[in-house]
DNA sequence: CCAAGCTCTGTAAGCGCTTACGCACCTCGT
DNA sequence: ACGAGGTGCGTAAGCGCTTACAGAGCTTGG
């Protein structure tokens, strides 16, 4: 039914090896024949066959990316990029995307399927044991994003110097309790960013009371919600004698609930209360949103160029790539700025 | 290297037909044989070879996407609950996102290439003669997602609907000077969100004024952007005279920008001028944006039940599925309700 | 007891493409 | 005039899997 190079050859008076050379560039064919089968293929409308060309070359210019929830600002925006540059370089991007973080295991599984794609994109993942032990085996490229492991290409921002810049800024604001609001501790960036958090007080000269520190109790997104936030800033706010005067969250979304729990409580922000995110998400921009910005599209290209890398020379040495996240300074911390659009 | 139906097939003694035989759960294979070939096959951890398997059975259990723009919450969620139906049947997400209009060609000739994908949506895309021929002629189902074209599946909201009611509630407002700021008229869905502008209009006995109906001139995202929204509001607020009271922008980006625009003047919305979006993006909530819902889970859902139907059975009538756009409530239309976290 | 009719399995022909190898022919230099 | 070295192309062997066909061995009925 379809065109194939046999109908090509045949029209051409040729045989396939020779339709097959013209069709790859080789050199060491008549200019005469390379014309005239190019000109057939042409009129034919010949398409060579994806999975035949796959199987024969042993490469699919196919690449995986697994990630948990797609529908994340952070995600998309680091994809556009990724996808932008393998459409640069004729790849093709596959994605496997889950709800749950142990839905990933499973968009892995079908990740790492023999033949499928020709180099995986893992994001966001805590790179357990079971998981490195597959991706190891599955013998194809592997890069990490925004998770990192030894032995493996990533590329990560500096969750940990957005937390120290974050808490620094606060206590540059003279807050001294400030409190944290942590997504599920499960996920790597949000116990980095913590991590960055405790470093800053304590080269402060302050020490952590873990009594300002809520982790979100909302399962969906790993904790990463308005929800979550909501919740975790009420119970902050529950005792009003020992009250925060700051917040970092550990991301935009929960910096969002926790905005609404201050507000609802009558508390003004950030004469009351400071307040700092994580991610620049589109909200942000509108809320007024102190926030800390991960460079997606150089994050995206990135891990895009290092997978191709690989693909190419996969006994290149591994290497870490890691971005510094930026402080956006709006409204939540300076007073008189007013909210609505800023930078 | 990797382990093949040919190192089954030697180690348990069979040939490599009854191994296949046995992964592919055919009858008519001893239950011993069976299970010693299936007992080999999980010790050397066998999988099978993703091209291999389509080019010999001609299907890749491949869908292609194609849209314009990856960066928007609309093909975002449609693609998750898209991913996500398509992922319980083991098929898995082609990506061919572009920047541009035109761009969208381009992925269109990676996407209908032969042998890549069993089947291709086709997002947000005006269906072009030529698009529509090549289409046919790659010989694949194909489903239009928020476009549509007789002789192939889609599903689709019913933009016009949409544009009717948004109009309809600020005529019942009680105003009468109703804007209109459009994407690119190129863009389906705007071309019909703008003609249930006019309807509505029409039906209730009003001429729709042309010098209240700005185009975006903002060439990126077919504009649908903050900043077209932005500059088309400045142009309608241009001469104080005869100032629009309501606006219906045909997205909620747009509208965003047109709400900077108002309060740039110093205006009061909804007091002098009512707003309304389309689209119902996460922000909008926050801003409080009246705008038009459209059940995005729903269309991806629908969109992926189609495809796989239509690789079941290619010969299928085919079908437009129309889904009904809801009006969400917000407080750039009504008085009296706070801005922040609504329905 | 033998043909008919099962059940289980192997042989081999693809699927559409790439590519190593080698042959025929041509062009040179000597 | 002849061999060395190129060039242009065909032959055929894969890549790893599916599947039509047929044959071998068994059960069963008359």
């Amino acid at each position: 039914m379809a065109v194939t190079i046999y109908d090509i050859a045949e029209r051409a008076g040729v045989s396939i090896a020779t339709v097959s050379r013209v069709l790859n560039n080789h050199r060491r064919v008549a200019d005469r024949t390379r014309r005239r089968v190019l000109s057939i293929a042409d009129d034919l409308g010949y398409q060579p066959h994806a999975s035949a060309q796959s199987l024969a070359r042993r490469q699919t210019r196919l690449v995986s990316v697994v990630l948990p929830m797609m529908t994340n600002y952070f995600f998309v925006e680091v994809m556009r990029s990724l996808q932008e540059y393998l459409a640069e370089h004729e790849f093709d991007l596959l994605v496997h995307a889950s709800a749950t973080l142990d839905g990933v295991d499973a968009q892995l599984d079908r990740a790492v399927q023999k033949g499928l794609s020709d180099g995986i994109l893992l994001f966001s993942t805590p790179t357990t044991e079971a998981r490195t032990q597959r991706l190891r085996r599955c013998g194809r490229p592997v890069v990490l994003v925004d998770c990192a492991h030894p032995g493996f290409d990533s590329v990560t921002t500096d969750n940990q110097a957005g937390g120290y810049l974050a808490t620094r800024c606060l206590l540059d604001l003279g807050r001294r309790r400030i409190a944290l609001l942590m997504a599920n501790p499960a996920s790597v960036p949000s116990k980095d960013r913590a991590a960055g958090y405790r470093r800053a007080l304590c080269d402060a000269g302050l020490v952590a009371d873990e009594r300002l520190i809520a982790v979100s109790t909302d399962d969906a997104e790993h904790g990463y919600t308005e929800y979550g936030g909501y919740v975790s800033m009420q119970r902050l706010l529950a005792h009003s004698d020992d009250r925060p005067d700051a917040v970092f969250a550990t991301s935009d979304v929960q910096a969002l609930g926790a905005l609404r729990a201050i507000q609802e409580h009558g508390l003004q922000v950030p004469h009351d209360i400071a307040l700092i995110g994580f991610d620049d998400i589109q909200i942000s921009r509108y809320v007024g949103l102190t926030t800390l910005r991960q460079p997606m599209a150089e994050i995206g290209r990135q891990a895009a160029k290092l997978v191709l890398q690989r693909i190419e020379a996969p006994e290149r040495p591994s290497s870490q790539t890691v971005f510094a996240p930026r402080l956006i300074h709006r409204s939540t911390t300076q007073t008189g700025t007013t909210n609505g659009v800023g930078p």
